[in-house]
DNA sequence: TTTCATGTTCAGCA
DNA sequence: GTGCTGAACATGAA
């Protein structure tokens, strides 16, 4: 389920559960290790312990007591579980700690775990833009130029870290604006809109524990699938493909 | 049985 | 260099 809201969700729930914690063991079963991880990360958990977190768009940084980082990216179906006896299914990455265990239990095989020196070097390595939490006005502002897509733009996680397929529909829905208009079109106005929208639908999901259900009814979120239907309009959602992924937008509500 | 899925990355091409 | 498309990754659910 993961996109920025959800990974702030994992991230306190891991934090709840394992902070100051001893990894007393850790199994890794088939899921996959970034080659920029050290090389046996198995064997650099063990013993370790977790000392504090960091979060850039979705990825998922635990800090370790000896100065390396534990980090996380969850795919489409990655999510952390914390359980006594049984272990949940799916589980690719078990951690043991002296009162619990965690499972990071990944669906689909989409997802990848490392253990870094410095996850700084990583996020400038990997190329990604600011958390979409804290982007600067100024340069968000300037990164809408060109003929692409402006969803494409929103997906870019070198533009902005964190937004996903499904928030970048609800920014666009929520500022009447077609997914396939090009970044270029979108009026100064429009995109202080989508700048100001991002932060509040973001922080509005963690802050409903990213629960489409409990969002308030206006909202693109808790109704976008198909055969439902605008909620301003009633028209049915329309659906194409932007920037390779599936959009859902109102005709009569955007432009 | 077929299609689709909240992500990332890369090859190929205009 | 830019940006788009399609594919690959892997597997469950509708």
């Amino acid at each position: 389920m993961p996109e920025l809201p959800e990974v702030e969700a994992f991230r306190r729930r891991i934090m709840d559960g394992a902070m100051g914690k001893q990894i007393q063991s850790a199994r890794l079963d088939g899921i996959r290790v970034l080659p920029e991880s050290v090389p046996d990360v198995e064997a650099s958990l063990h013993g370790r312990r977790v000392v504090g977190s960091e979060r850039n768009g979705k990825s998922l940084f635990l800090a370790l007591d000896d100065g390396r980082w534990l980090l996380l990216h969850f795919g489409m179906s990655g999510e952390p579980v914390f359980f006594h006896d049984q272990e949940p299914r799916f589980t690719r990455l078990a951690m043991t700690f002296p009162d619990c265990k965690l499972a990071i239990c990944w669906q689909r095989k989409l997802g990848a775990v490392a253990v870094l020196e410095d996850f700084r070097a990583y996020l400038s390595a990997k190329k990604r833009g600011p958390d979409a939490l804290e982007a600067p006005w100024d340069a968000f502002r300037e990164g809408f130029h060109g003929r692409r897509a402006v969803k494409s733009l929103l997906l870019d996680q070198s533009f902005v870290s964190g937004v996903g397929n499904l928030y970048a529909d609800e920014m666009l829905y929520q500022n009447g604006i077609l997914p396939q208009r090009p970044a270029s079109s979108i009026s100064e106005d429009e995109v202080k809109g989508l700048y100001d929208s991002m932060g509040s639908i973001l922080r509005l999901s963690i802050q409903m524990g990213t629960d489409f259900s409990r969002f308030p009814s206006g909202m693109m979120l808790n109704v976008r699938h198909r055969g439902s239907s605008c909620p301003r309009c009633r028209s049915p959602w329309s659906t194409s493909k932007v920037g390779g992924r599936t959009s859902f937008f109102c005709q009569h509500c955007q432009r």
